[in-house]
DNA sequence: CGTCCACTGGAATCAAGGGTCT
DNA sequence: AGACCCTTGATTCCAGTGGACG
């Protein structure tokens, strides 16, 4: 018997309802994708070659988040393994730019994935990119096989960083005897290419391979293909997997969305003690992970972009529903005195505002007042919970007892 | 119609902090 | 220990810019 601890209680209390809750994982890759045959066997015509020893075509798939470009590839690489079992004459190999996205830590990564060598590793920091590269091309070219680097949300690394390192990789091959690469690049934004120079863009673009969103029946259909191994029998509600799929294809379709859905709707009931899996149970898990959403940016944020926010909750709570960059910024200058931090240049929150734009926690539009002026016009946008999330980081908890004095420090 | 405000956008640069290599 | 390397956040500089006012 073995003893009991602070989760026990959970344990026996919990009546669990979902059998398999990996399956219900959006990382989970399923034995069919319903609705992507088509792309799967688009892709596979492509990239066949390499398991004949001849470089197949770079490929650049297109498609919004949540539309299967990640799941069919991972799908495809599983498949290319196990066809690839005796001759091996090609690798797999995955990086998700999100993830990593640094030139470096790309290189670093495809690097480590193909040496097998652990003394042999690359040191995750510290050497020039050159030295990397040479490494990694002299590894590459003594395996004397096709590499075929999947490259998942390409557009993120190359916002931040250009295009160099696809640069590297697409020229990688002029400098191999026996190997060769192909890329497999990966974006949800469509006008990506556009950014690229022209050179890197028709190596990069040499197929493309487009993935529309789902529709709300194809969304439905992968959601009881899934439901079917993950809960059983009886444990959903009718109406429960058509809300799901109604919910997400407003959204674009989203498949990820919809399953995210679907598990935290039965973790919800699960954790109340249900039985049964309702439409209700499905409007809590909306609220709940739009809610998460943000709360997980918010707490990736800098300190000072934690400021600025503030300082924008602040205004807002003072009457301005609107302000203008330097409303904010006087404000931001009183509470980075308060909490005895240094103060940014006006051109820095600039900056910082339009990053919290970016990730919907405000909104800011750039308005001309004529003479008087052009500035951000900016709004909170954020629900209650978060602010007082914000409001209760540590960071400020100087804050309150702090009163603004009248215009004594001039500076 | 031109002016001109109060910023925006972009680029170049710096400094600090992680680390390796010899 | 000292030389280097990459990343990140901040700073500095500078050339725009939309449109109300005159």
């Amino acid at each position: 018997m073995t003893e009991s601890n602070i989760f026990t209680q959970y344990m026996q209390k919990r009546n669990v309802i979902v059998k398999n809750k990996k399956i219900l994982q959006s990382s989970y890759i399923p034995d069919k994708l319903p609705h992507r045959m088509d792309k799967i066997n688009e892709i596979v015509e492509i990239i066949a070659p390499s398991l004949n020893k001849d470089k197949p075509s770079n490929i650049l798939v297109i498609g919004k988040t949540g539309t299967g470009k990640t799941a069919v590839m991972s799908y495809i690489g599983k498949e290319l393994r196990k066809a690839d079992v005796e001759q091996k004459n090609c690798s797999y190999i995955y990086v998700n730019c999100e993830v990593v996205d640094t030139p470096y830590g790309i290189l670093y990564n495809i690097s480590n994935q193909i040496i097998t060598d652990p003394s042999k590793r690359i040191p995750f920091t510290g050497w020039s990119l050159d030295k990397i590269f040479s490494e990694l091309s002299d590894y590459i070219d003594k395996e004397d096989k096709i590499f075929i680097i999947v490259l998942d949300e390409i557009d993120r690394s190359f916002q931040k960083n250009g295009d160099d390192i696809f640069y590297y990789l697409t020229t990688i091959n002029e400098v191999l005897q026996n190997s060769r690469v192909s890329i497999i690049g990966i974006t949800n934004n469509a006008k990506f290419t556009e950014f690229l120079s022209p050179k890197i863009k028709s190596r990069l673009g040499e197929e493309k391979v487009i993935f529309p969103p789902y529709n709300v029946n194809q969304l439905r259909d992968i959601l009881y293909e899934r439901a079917k191994d993950a809960f059983d029998e009886g444990v959903l509600d009718d109406e429960v997997i058509p809300y799901c799929a109604a919910l997400s294809a407003q959204e674009m379709g989203d498949a990820r969305r919809a399953l995210d859905l679907l598990r935290m709707s039965a973790d919800l009931a699960e954790r109340n003690g249900d039985v049964l899996i309702t439409a209700a149970h499905v409007k809590s898990a909306k609220n709940k992970i739009e809610l998460d959403a943000v709360s997980e940016v918010i707490k990736t944020l800098t300190i000072q972009s934690k400021t600025v926010l503030m300082s924008v909750i602040k205004n807002t709570e003072d009457g301005m529903s609107t302000m203008t960059t330097g409303d904010v910024y006087s404000t931001y200058k009183t509470i980075c005195d308060a909490i005895s931090q240094s103060v940014l240049t006006q051109r820095r929150v600039a900056g910082l505002i339009s990053e919290l734009d970016m990730l919907g926690i405000v909104h800011a539009r750039v308005k001309s007042f004529g003479r008087a002026g052009r500035t951000k016009e900016i709004e909170l946008n954020t629900p209650k919970e978060i602010i007082s999330m914000i409001k209760s980081d540590e960071v400020f908890k100087d804050l309150d007892s702090y009163k603004p004095q009248k215009q004594t420090t001039l500076m």
